[in-house]
Order: C-alpha cells, then structure tokens, then sequence
DNA sequence: GCGACAG
DNA sequence: ATCTTGTCGC
C-alpha cells in the first residue's frame, strides 16, 4: 500500500489549516529517477480530497533536479497545474559547492553546466536540503517559500506535518 | 564497464 | 523507505 499525506498551512503563520490523508494499493516499484510513478496516484488522491486549494506546493522530492528535469515536483505540479518546489532530505543528481554552516546559506546545485536547485542550510550545523522548482516558480521565489516555511528543524512544516499524518492516522 | 541512486 | 539504543552537541 502507498500512503499519500497533505498539510495546508497559512503563511506567515504556519498554522495548520487543513490535513488530508489516502491510501491506495502500490502499483509501481520505487526506482531511483521513477519515484513519481509509484507516489502521485496517491497524491492526486489526497489533493482530490482538500477543500482548499494550495497556491503553492512543496513535495517531498526533487523538482527538476532530475535526470530528465522531470522529478516529481514538477511532475504534480504540471498534473495540478498548480505551483510546486521540490524539497529532498538528499541528492539525486549534481554538483555543489560547499554550504556555509549557518542556517539560510545556499549553494547552486549543478548539473551539466545548468543550476537546477539549491542546496540549502535549513538549519545551523545540519546536513543542508535540496530545494529545486518543481512548477511555475522561479529558484528565487522558491527558496523565499521554503524559509518562509522553516522554524526550528531541518525540514520545513509543511513537510513535518505531512510525515506526522503519514505515520499515525 | 563501474558506481550512483529522491522515497 | 525501514531496521534500531544510546549518545553527542547546541
């Protein structure tokens, strides 16, 4: 089975304004560089289920720092047609320098030549994100969202409420 | 050919 | 992702 979990939260506030979860049978493996054919099924679910609808979306994941820019980020985000950021706990592809230790620092993340995210301290002295565009968003914009989203912890609210509904529920 | 490889 | 206890650092 594949679990699927949404927060909608108010900005700047942060506050939960509406969860969601679905679970629906697994029909695809996880496959390095295919992790969207196993998990958006379960997400146009959720998001089928919400009364509000997002003006932005942060997945968990890689937008287009992707082998083919097509990671799922962007892929939710051109189904939606909705704005989406990727942000994921670790690398899929490229090149960086090294991050400052202080939370906000930022490095372009490389592949062939082209910036295709940042790799971003979310948090002093804790292994850095990666944040890249999923959809309709520029890098810029996107990483204003993702700080905008960050308080005391690596990942941001978004993400921690989604991986709170998933787990228990 | 060898290694790397989101969740 | 998941298996898993205590432990180090702010």
């Amino acid at each position: 089975m594949t679990k699927a979990a949404v927060a909608v939260l108010k900005l700047p506030s942060l506050e939960l304004v509406e969860s969601q979860t679905a679970l629906i049978p697994t029909t695809f493996p996880y496959i390095p560089g295919f992790l969207s054919f196993r998990e958006i099924p379960a997400l146009l679910k959720v998001i089928e289920k919400l009364t509000i609808i997002p003006d932005i979306i942060l997945c968990d994941g890689q937008g287009i720092a992707h082998p083919r820019r097509l990671g799922i980020a962007s892929h939710l985000g051109v189904l939606l047609n909705i704005p989406t950021i990727g942000v994921a706990k670790s690398l899929l592809i490229g090149k960086h320098e090294e991050v400052p230790l202080e939370k906000g620092s930022w490095k372009p993340l490389i592949d062939k030549k082209e910036v295709i995210g940042a790799v971003l301290r979310s948090r002093t002295n804790v292994k850095p994100i990666y944040v890249s565009i999923g959809h309709k968003i520029s890098l810029p914009t996107a990483l204003d969202y993702v700080m905008a989203c960050l308080t005391k912890y690596r990942l941001p609210e978004t993400t921690r409420w989604a991986d709170k509904l998933a787990s228990d529920k």
